[in-house]
Parts: C-alpha cells; structure tokens; sequence
DNA sequence: CCAGCAGCTGCAAACGCTTCCAAAGCATGC
DNA sequence: GCATGCTTTGGAAGCGTTTGCAGCTGCTGG
C-alpha cells in the first residue's frame, strides 16, 4: 500500500509539496502539482481518510440522524442530504435510530469526532444533549424537529394546516375529519400536534365545530391511515365530507378506505393532505408540498456554510417554503348535504 | 478537549493501560479498568476515532452504495443493515449514488481506507473494481446484483417469477401479461430480465403464448406502473385476465389502474406482484415475499464474519428464501374468458 | 528458598498525514 | 547591483491513539 512518501519519492519531491499538490491548499507550482498527480495516478494512491483527519482536525463527515429510513419524508431528505454531500466531496453517516437507541448512538458514535456536523431529522434533542454538540465544535441542524438552541428548518406546519383546512372551508365544507398522528408519533415529533393545532384554529375563525370522534389518529403511514380510515368512514351514521390528513401517505390511506366504501373522491368526499408525495399524482391528491429533498439539500448549505467561520453561536431558524397543489382531490360537498353549525 | 493523556494522570496510570482498559482489549486489573473509566467518565472523555483508526487500522465503518433509498427495496435494506451495524457499534457511511456517479465514489470514498468493508446494493461493479476493492483487503457483499469474485446475496429471481407465473396459469389463466422493468432499469440491475425469463419459461412450459404487447415495462415505482397498466389495460380490446408486477410497487400500480377501469380485482383482473412491500396487505396483494431488511441484516453478518478471519479469497454466494404470500389479489380467470392457446 | 511463569504495567515507536516555520528561488523597482 | 517582497519548497513537529517489547510484581511448584 503505497504512502504519500512513496509518491514524493516518485515524483522527486517533498512529503510536503505532494501534500499541499494532492488536496489543492497552499501554493504549489503547477509542474509540481503536475509531477505529484501524475504520480499519485501511476501509484494508485490515495490519502488516507484518518491520517488526514487527525492531522488536520477535519473529517469531512456528516452525521445524518433518522428515526427511520422508511418513511417518505425521512428518505426524501436523506436524499436530498445524499446529494448534496458527495457534491461538496463529505462523507454522509447514517445514523438510523429508533428512540431507544437515541442515547447510545449520542455517546458512542457523535461525540466520537468522528463528523464534522450533524443533521438531526425530527429527532428530539434535549438542551444539554445539544450543548454537548456544540461544545464541541459540532454545528448541528435539525429539520422537522424542535431543536433548542441549535439551526433548525421547518415549515410552518401550524400555517400549511390551517391553509389547508380553510382549503376546505372554502369549498365549502363543514363537516371536516382530522387524521392525524398517534400518541407514539405525537411523542417523538410534536409534529402532529402543531398540524391539528393549525386544524382546530381554521375550525374555530370558521366558527365550525370540530368533532372529537372526527378526529382519528394513525401512524403516519398508508396502512395505518387506511385502518383508521374505514373506521371513520364506515363506522357510524355520520359521515365528514372531508379529511385532511396530517400527511400525504395517510391521505392515500384514506382515499384508498373511502374507494372501498364506494365512496367517490372528490364527489362524496374530499381529501387533502401535506408533503408532496410523488404518489400524490396518481391519486390526484391535493397537497401542500413540502419539497423534503429540499429542505435536505438547504441543511447541508447551513451547516457548509457554517463549518467555514466560527458557525456556533449563530442559530438560525429557517422557515422553509410550502406550495400548495390543489388536484383533483377535493371539491365542493355533496349537494345534499346539510351544513353544520 | 480532554485526552487520554488526561485520563491516564487523572486516573494515575500510564497511556497505554488507560489505552487497553477503555477498549477492553488486553489485560489490565480489575482496579486499573476502574480507575480508568471513572476517570474517562468525569472528564467526559471519548477516544478519538480518527486516532484509533489509524493507530489499529480498524475502522469500524462499513459503507453501503444504493442507488435510491427512496424505493422499499433499498430503504428496506438499508433499515437491516443499519439496525446490524449499530448493534456491532459500526458506523454505516451511506453512498446513496446515482449511476453516473458510481465511479467518483468509488476512487473517491470507498478506496479512500475510511471503511472496513462495503454492501452494494444492485450496483453493477466491474471486476476491475472488485478487484480494486478486495486487493485492499476490503470485503465486499453484493446484494440484488452480480458482483463476479465478491459475495453475493440474491433471491432465486427466475425461480420465484416461474412460481409466480405458475401460480396465475394453475388458477387456469392463459391471457396473463407481465409488468417488468424498462430499459434504462434493465441497465443497472439486470433484475427485470432474469424475472422476466422465468415468467417465459413458465409460459412456454405451460405452452402458452407470450404476447408481446402484454410485456409492459415501467420504472419499478407504482406511479410508472400506473401510467403502463393504464396502458395495457384500457387501451386494445383484448385485455389479460392476469398481471405479474415484477415488483409490488408496480403491482399496486397495476391494482391502482385496474380500478380507474372499474375492473375488481380479482374477479375481472388478477395480479400478483413479488418483494413483500407493507402496502400488499392494503390490497389484498398476493406476492412473494423477499425480506429485504433480513437481507441486509445478513449481509452485515457475513461481513463482521468476514472480517475477523482473512474474509478474502472466498466469496459466497447466499440464496435468501422467499416466502409465497397469497392474499386476495389472484383468483380464478372470469368464467366467460376464452382460453388462449 | 529460588527459579519460573503469568499477569500487569509503562515506554516509546509507529500510524500517515497536515502544516508551521524557515530557507530558497525569483522578479521587481530603485 | 542590491534590497524587497512574493511564491515555492523542504524539514520536522505534531495529531491522539494502539501495541510490541521489556520490566516488574507476586505467586507457584519443586
């Protein structure tokens, strides 16, 4: 395995100049750099990732923490995370924790030097954790995620809920459905619960009563929703004549419920979600988009940006920019039905 | 920033013993083990990674190259060998590449000595870059992909699309199309032509005919398959009385379309998908069900074998089981077909 | 009672780079 | 022609561990 001594050997130069010519820092002249690529080339060298690291501090390594991988919106991102990273020449670790792991992988894996940043995605971190980050030196962003203390983006999920529940008010509906995440979501993520907050102040302004047992929760996913879904649905005398669902997938759950109830979307019953899931399309689901891959990509500018200067301190919180995509997933309510009040 | 300098005056030993009780390896007294963890402890101290790597030449970190992670295959494989790795305290650097991407990440990451060995997922690799990778000692499992002279784990691809196929022509279908991947998917993972000769070997022993404007290609994700099986199915007259999805995303694509039509499944249209996706049991999906997280949990078992001893030299190859799952998505052919010959 | 041995411990040499510092090379301006 | 300043180069000191080697201690068995 040959060593940086072996190509300055080669090249007729010193360990030096074969360093500074190999990672394009300090000046070097450009027959030297020449003479120390070309030999690196003819002795298939490379440098090693740990030597470089310990001497020079930077590891070029970025720890992205997920609660799952699964997930639309946790994949979405990682991607978009993915991307970025291999352009700017990082590495990317992957840290896949459910909760019960979040304390070792802290110790045991972070706090080891061993990235230069980390991106927690909807991962709940206490503030001594994060000081803990941040001492040091590690600038961390969280996305979807309360994060005191450190970088955040979000979106403005209590805004996109009411947006998306006045969607349907306008439209002209009163008898609204909810579906939104289950306690063990509502736990990790807060999320939920900012969303049905948005719900529930649209209601209000709107003077429509919100229905306890129109308001359903579920796992954030497909299944879930289409479980949770056809009870609503199908269960009692009443029925709403719209859902808006906490998320994308859980909105394709519904429609997939109400599909089995012989219910026609939008005509019986109307269905908006969040994210903008690629399945949104063929489901013709109306959406707010909220470009994860994005949100991803805009992480890792931070937190490049920030490794540059000093990048503690600073924390910012960005609020990041949703679309709305009306299809064909919603509509006015049946005629024939009478408006609560 | 503490040391293991720090440590070992806190603690009154020298480096080398705070050295060899924090990482268990050689013997040190029971009261010196003590001394130094409390003392590790207090300070706060964690050993360096990037020190210990280079010192030892171990890395504990194995990187894993997928195309996506955005589709249930991957991100499936991904969640088992993420799970594995943590519980071995490895770290897992994710290369999440695009194909015109492969080969700056393999000089540029993998080669770099920063992990200890690599999963690649349906990544087609050259025996040149088999080569490279294992002449530095760096194990390699391959999984979903022909990977000549490294490991592999791979389901019996053409197998299971004969048993699929089978299991629509013992229902008694003859018009049976077939849902495989396109040409720019053939490409990279080869996958869809294999599934795609045993679904012909089927036929053909069965003495049936294979139409070929019921071969439909798609991308593998239910929104490509949705817009083919619109295709296939509302198109011609003539309709198949059966699909076989080379994927359950593509399967449910298929469903999806077939219900715009206002055709039941399975009364009017039967399909069969295969991977074992979440979603097949919202539909009712009969498949064949590939683990892909036990995939991935295997892979990092071979490998963490591998790893102790030479690992080098012998390649394995490993055939995952599959498991046939037969839910409501296949039945017999509508009495009123007329039986191809 | 002492050689022999095993378990602990500490010293110091790697590990393979980066980078500070000083020296050398080379124009330029006066 | 010489002092000046800038670019380029090389020497060598780290970076923070691991680990081979040797010494030391305290027993055990003969």
């Amino acid at each position: 395995m040959p060593g940086i001594k072996d190509v300055a050997e080669r090249a007729g130069l010193s360990i030096a100049t074969v360093s500074r010519a190999l990672s394009g820092k300090g000046n070097v002249s450009a027959r030297s750099r020449e003479r120390a690529q070309a030999a690196a080339a003819e002795l298939g060298f490379v440098l090693s990732y740990h030597a470089s690291s310990l001497a020079s501090g930077r590891n070029h390594n970025v720890g992205v923490v997920v609660p799952s991988v699964h997930r639309w919106f946790f994949s979405s991102v990682v991607e978009g995370v993915s991307a970025s990273l291999l352009d700017a020449g990082y590495d990317l670790t992957l840290y896949n924790v459910s909760e019960n792991r979040r304390h070792s992988v802290l110790n045991d894996f972070l706090l080891r030097k061993r990235v230069d940043a980390v991106i927690a995605v909807s991962l709940e971190l206490s503030e001594t954790e994060i000081r803990q980050l941040l001492a040091i030196h590690r600038p961390i962003v969280g996305i979807g995620g309360p994060l005191p203390g450190a970088s955040t983006i979000r979106i403005n999920d209590s805004g996109i809920a009411e947006d998306a529940t006045n969607h349907l008010i306008h439209l002209g509906h009163s008898r609204i459905a909810h579906l939104t995440g289950d306690a063990a979501y509502q736990q990790d993520f807060r999320l939920p619960g900012t969303r049905q907050g948005g719900f529930e102040k649209a209601m209000a302004a709107a003077g429509l009563p919100v229905r306890p047992e129109w308001q359903v929760s579920a796992d954030f996913t497909v299944q879930g929703a289409y479980a949770s879904a056809r009870r609503l649905l199908g269960g009692s005398s009443e029925r709403p004549t719209a859902v808006f669902a906490a998320s994308d997938e859980m909105a394709i759950g519904t429609i997939l419920a109400a599909r089995d109830f012989g219910l026609r979307i939008p005509y019986d019953l109307s269905v908006i979600g969040i994210d903008g899931h690629e399945l949104g399309e063929v489901f013709g689901l109306t959406t707010i988009d909220q470009d994860a891959r994005g949100q991803g990509a805009l992480a890792v500018r931070l937190l490049l940006a920030g490794l540059g200067d000093a990048a503690d301190g600073g924390s910012t919180d960005t609020e990041f920019p949703t679309k709305f995509v009306v299809r064909s997933s919603t509509s006015v309510p049946p005629r024939d039905t009478v408006p609560l009040r």
